[in-house]
DNA sequence: GTGGTCTAGACCACA
DNA sequence: GTGGTCTAGACCACG
């Protein structure tokens, strides 16, 4: 067990986006039952601590919730966990022509800069 | 003067990202003089130190460089100031691409997205 | 406790030698703790700001890496620092041989002044 | 015209250097003149001031006398200048038994290192 | 507890 | 004038 993090961005945070992902990816359902902070602890190689952050976090973006006792669900409300994956899509392609612009790429050639790195891809 | 920083990331890196883009598109050329270490500290409202580190990285990066007592500017060295705009657009597509993938976004629906966004933003 | 530094180079320099001379003889252990950047400042005799810039510096070079919340560590890479420290000698001795014939002194005699001071300091 | 300078040492110290090397190695002999300040400055591509402060440095350290009105001269103390020829030696390898014995090398290891670096070369 | 960032203000060497 | 270093003391995010 145990993975490998980036310097860069706090663990809680990196462990919140992997999460994150597998619900919107639907590897992980509405009303879906969380590993327990100690398990997951384990699982990921991590301080409980670090854990408990991160469900927080998840837990103060509506993402989660926590019922005394019975441990942390995915949040059953299905129509605003479609939402949420509409919304990551969306801020990621808006914070991706943002930065294009930043340095200099004229809106127009966007889609041709694409089309030539999804080609060297295949 | 004065500017407004995000939390998240460290003011001099917030700092250094600014310069980079300017670079980049070209609002600074190679050879060319950045404003002194308190210049700047003024115009953009913060402490002389933080600006201080902003350049010491900046010439970690080979995007600066220092002549003693003169000042500091931006690398003559043309080439390498090109390579670094290529480089910056590799990573940001790059990025954009596997962000969207994380969320379980088909290559080929790229594209098509990001037409719709540039669409709207008209 | 507290040291004395030369006033040629920067302190925070001097300690990064130091610490790095103790990690090439094997003083400290590839995984090893280092004090942390308060501890080592009360050690040092100097500012936590300096320890830290010496630790950053350190982290730089790959010798060493900080995982965030527990401290700075020597990086485990043993091959990595196995071959820091043939580096540092392969510098000195190119150095030593370069200044020598800076001043003069033909690469045959070396050998022979070398093991004339040799001689002298037993 | 004009050389290149390595930005970890102050630009009057490396032609400190290089002067005094001259003279050690002889060709720059005793009495002999050096080039004006002015003269200088431009024969190494820098300022006047800095070529005034190699010049007041080397005056401090005896080797070179400045005489009004008819410029700086090595100084003709031939005993003197022996002298230094043999104080640098003795400083060069004494710094390098040194700087090997900090990380760690045997004395008794020495003599055998330099021969292998000195084999290479050829 | 850990390291990281920032400010305020000082001093220095360099050109 | 320039950049570079250092101190003192504060605050913060992280684990």
């Amino acid at each position: 067990m145990g993975e490998e993090f980036q310097a860069s961005k706090p663990i809680y945070m990196q462990i919140v986006d992997k999460i994150t992902n597998e619900i919107v990816q639907g590897k992980k359902l509405p009303g879906e039952k969380l590993l327990s902070v100690r398990e997951m602890a384990v699982q990921m190689g991590v301080n409980p601590n670090t854990i408990q952050r991160t469900y927080s976090e998840l837990e103060r973006l509506n993402i989660v919730e926590t019922r005394r006792g019975q441990g942390t669900f995915v949040s059953d409300n299905t129509a605003l966990m479609e939402e949420l994956g509409r919304n990551m899509q969306d801020e990621i392609i808006k914070s991706f022509i943002q930065k294009m612009e930043e340095i200099g790429v004229d809106k127009r050639h966007l889609v041709r800069l694409l089309q030539k790195y999804l080609g060297e891809g295949e």
